[in-house]
DNA sequence: TATATTTATGCAGGTTTATGCAGGTTTTTT
DNA sequence: AAAAAACCTGCATAAACCTGCATAAATATA
């Protein structure tokens, strides 16, 4: 066998299942111990796969584990920064819990003066920073995973506002599944604050394009603007853009 | 398995559940304690991951407020102690804001399985960590100076609540003036707050025994319990021993 | 065709890494 | 205060690693 097959089985190999182990590669190619070493060693050389004890991972694979926090956090500073120019003074907004969102009130202007409604309690915390922002918790019974207040209470609270802007912190988003999550509490509050709101934008990182979580949050139609770390043109986008969505 | 699959297993699940206990890594990913320490040391240490006792916890989950410079710390910490020991299972327990009772919930016996009231939204968050206590927050438009919800609307709340104990955090107390804040709408909380439960703690650091703020928040009278740092016979505490207050 | 050159592979040996285990310490729980 | 659980340190071992060398195959050259 020659050694470019055995090269592309391996990267073959790597698309398929994101790693290889040595002594794997050894029987199947039935070659020695060292020939396989020498091949990951000339592979990791061209960039190809990722030299590791005992075999070799993908780049990306790689990727989702060292990026989790430089790379994310510079996307959704990003992300912060478009979303906040939405925001004029004397709005009503309405926020939901995460990171993304967090990010997002560390870059609104001090100067700001509008009213801010979350069932987020880190959320409601860095919003007290802000010295000229009102701000108002919705809920009262806090869920402990979600840091967030959920339930009936909240729901019925919802109901009886009318914000200009909700912010939505996503989760997974498709352009046919539309929004979804992944705790039935969380999606029923959320459900509540796109009833509550006249607009409706989607904070997301590409990361989660394209993907589905088992419970829908609302469908594509009801998203009027989607903010993500990619240029407006990125091909990944298309989908939401035919769909008259407006991106940023 | 490649050390790295596990690595990137850990941080799956971490992503997911913001949490992970050593126990469970150890039989999913069949390995020896040793081994899912070292990862989590590992991991740790290139900042992937905080660990803890048992495990570990999601850094963007550990959204903690720093205790670095709290001051008088240890005194706090002792109070602290005093005071977690006065709840016991079940109970539902009324809380204000403040820097010892926030030592007093880093004090508590994860096992505690009881209901906490609060409208403080640091208290919340602080809480949040126990893993089975019930969470109420109260209120919902929030005051930026005290960090907490004020006004009507919580003491309205409030009317409907009856509690077992309520921890007063204490800016100054006397034996004559009783207990006296600076700020209205916080003493307006506070006496709701004593109006909803059966028996009242007040926590307080030695430095502000004897000393008289602007607005009266409760009697003597209506103090049960006096929680310093100082020993129960300590000379200060004399004119609340007088008055039949139990000290701590 | 015969010989030199390169390339690919395997092997010997010594080194490093990953993991588990033993023992003792600290933390947590009862 | 005792017991259990989690932790750490150091050590042992096997697996994976590397370096250098030898050999075989492929390729190039005379």
């Amino acid at each position: 066998m020659l050694k470019q097959e055995r090269h592309a089985f391996i990267i073959q190999q790597l698309n398929v299942h994101n790693r290889v182990y040595s002594t794997d590669l050894q029987q199947r190619l039935v070659v020695s111990e060292d020939t396989i070493r020498r091949d990951l060693q000339e592979l990791a050389e061209e960039g190809m796969l990722i030299k590791v004890h005992g075999g070799a991972v993908s780049k990306s694979f790689h990727f989702t584990l060292s990026n989790n926090n430089v790379y994310a956090s510079k996307a959704k500073k990003d992300i912060a920064q478009k979303a906040c120019h939405l925001i004029a003074n004397d709005m009503v907004v309405l926020l939901t819990g995460g990171t993304t969102i967090r990010e997002m009130i560390n870059e609104l202007s001090p100067m700001l003066k509008a009213t801010f409604i979350t069932p987020s309690i880190p959320i409601a915390l860095e919003l007290m920073n802000h010295p000229r922002v009102d701000v108002i918790f919705i809920g009262n019974q806090l869920n402990k995973n979600a840091q967030m207040a959920t339930g009936a209470e909240v729901v019925k609270m919802l109901s009886t506002i009318r914000a200009d802007l909700c912010f939505l912190g996503t989760n997974a988003i498709e352009a046919g599944a539309g929004i979804t999550d992944s705790s039935w509490e969380v999606v029923e509050v959320k459900k509540a604050m796109i009833q509550a709101t006249d607009k409706l934008v989607s904070m997301v990182i590409a990361e989660k394009l394209n993907t589905i979580q088992p419970m829908q949050v609302c469908g594509v139609s009801d998203i009027d603007t989607l903010i993500t770390e990619l240029p407006a043109d990125h091909e990944l986008l298309a989908p939401y853009h035919s769909k008259g969505i407006r991106l940023l």
